[in-house]
DNA sequence: CCTTAACCGAGACGGTACGTCGGGTCTTTGA
DNA sequence: TCAAAGACCCGACGTACCGTCTCGGTTAAGG
């Protein structure tokens, strides 16, 4: 009934996520469909729909499978120069016009399927989030961060401007603008006698 | 050429409106086409074709029309309470089914085309930045807030959050959050010796 | 409640007459619209459907105006001769590219309009079938036709292959052509002793 | 690239021609859409406009297919005879109300589309006039017909006057009338001394 | 090694919606 | 006061993809 992942083509596999990631990259999210996804892998459609449930499903395969490795958040000790790195790191990703065009296209499907939110959410984003979040907690835990400090809501507070200006173009994605965000964040969890 | 707004039908205008926001809260995005939306709203197809470049630009009029006023944020003196009460209306617009559906496709439609996005960030988001900004710096010249505290991040830093969570699911919108958001917002502006 | 001819605009009757058989001459039947008619007219749509059913009626007006005067049968004694000369000019009409097409439309309008055939047969082809029909009788008082020879029938004998051919494009439009219809049709109705 | 006819679904296109006809006779050329004949024959539009070019070519096909058969000439050595029976059968077809608007419909297509009009004449009609001028030969062979009649002509001027009389209604279609026509051929082409 | 069953490519299928064109009507505007 | 201009509702156009289905052909597992 359903498909035997012991007999996948691993050939097929591996055109099509390549196949969804450069026609996103060469056209964009308007002209990726199933069928030019199927024509550009030298695939046959009922191959996609055996294995995905659709673009979003594909594309979030192939972005966790071509960029796998979340930023390992160095804890030099300086916990403003560590977070300087990541959402440096975070900001020009953003700004890279073909991985903006990818996350562009997963966050559309994600907008119209729960189901794809929730597996971007702790597929993608999670082991990032998490990473974070267990820096600032070494951080707390040194006396670097207030006590008091929700830090969940911290790591959104570190992301969420990213994301809004990603959005709505309200501007620039740049370094200077990501080490101001990492100074405002700074500011807010620093233990009050910093 | 193009047509004349002086001969608008104004009664097809804004059944047309009312007919994509009825739909978008009884179906969500999916079922939203612009041939429903003419069917609905008893419109033929080029009239709507006409007026707008797609689903996108009926959807920012149509919110535009329906929810025009900006919350008027109030000066009470004390920043916080006045943020609490922009930031809590927001979170709880965010949360609303409803209003949620509508923001998620207006979302989509911004993501696959630049031009409505700057849109939608002039015409509707725009004022409502904007009035956050000017409370600010209200506070700032009354030494509330620091003098260097760069104010438009600090309103992204307001917003994004709420974008985050919603967008990505990572957290529950309620007035606790909102709260929460806030007194993060606040540490991080607020006089060195506050 | 129906239109006043008084009142009527001469000039944009012209034009619409004008306008349709130029489109017909230049782009054919495919491109003949009300739109393009008005259009190259100057003249609104509503002016064209408050004086005409449609393109058919149009098409037939134009073609009586434009070719108002059928074909004056010659009497000269000599029967073939006199049918010859019609002929002749009845298949080069039909052979003429820009006459064909003003045809062809008015053929096809009056195979979807009853009504409009009804026009066509009486105000367009009658005087000229008519006219040969007479000849035909004259001929008959001088003794050079069978006397019980069906006039009507002879008539259509002799036209009616000529649309087969130009319908079904069974053969060239020629001259040689039309004579030797002449002669059979001539031969069928000479009297036996001829 | 183009359709492979070995995939082809046979009932799909059993059921487009049966469609296109049956709407023909209950309604006539004017309301026989494109969409009309998919949703009767519960088929996509895609799938008719993969096989043919337009209603014309459905037609066409439904016609050559359902009426299969060209009338076999029977040779019982009278010409008369001969000629009458099948000149009676094609006025009959001609005055039938369901096959005059399919040949109505299809004249429309013809006398649009130069191409089709090859094919209407060469598949449809050609047996036709073929099988009659094979039976005229015969008899110019037997000496019952002039030897130096132009016999492609003369299947004109037997089937001509039909055409005539159907497009512009000059008269009934009946078996006198049918009867009368072959004796005015034949008085053509009999050899003088009859 | 051979069978056999699953996946594979290919692509036709019934559909839905697209964005456009033209039909015929109705309203506004200007001369 | 009438006609120009053109917006309107409507329906059909021909196309692009959707997701499903039916084909042989190939391939790899299991006997």
């Amino acid at each position: 009934m359903s498909p035997q992942p012991a007999r996948r083509n691993e050939r097929s596999r591996r055109a099509i996520l390549a196949a969804a990631l450069e026609l996103l990259a060469e056209s964009g999210y308007a002209d990726l469909t199933i069928e030019a996804i199927a024509s550009r892998a030298g695939v046959g459609k009922p191959t996609i729909y055996r294995w995905w449930r659709g673009k979003g499903a594909i594309i979030l395969d192939a972005v966790v499978e071509t960029f796998p490795d979340v930023v390992e958040l160095p804890d030099t000790g300086d916990l403003r120069a560590d977070l300087r790195a990541v959402i440096r790191a975070t900001v020009a990703e953003f700004a890279d016009p073909t991985l903006s065009a990818t996350t562009r296209a997963l966050t559309i499907e994600t907008l119209a399927d729960d189901d794809l939110a929730g597996q971007v959410r702790d597929r993608l984003l999670r082991p990032q989030l998490d990473a974070v979040r267990a820096r600032l907690e070494s951080a707390r835990a040194a006396g670097r961060v207030r006590p008091d400090a929700p830090l969940e809501q911290v790591v959104e507070l570190l992301f969420g401007p990213i994301y809004h200006r990603w959005l709505l173009r309200t501007g620039p994605l740049t370094e200077p603008y990501a080490d101001a965000l990492v100074d405002l964040v700074m500011a807010a969890i620093e233990p009050a006698g910093g």
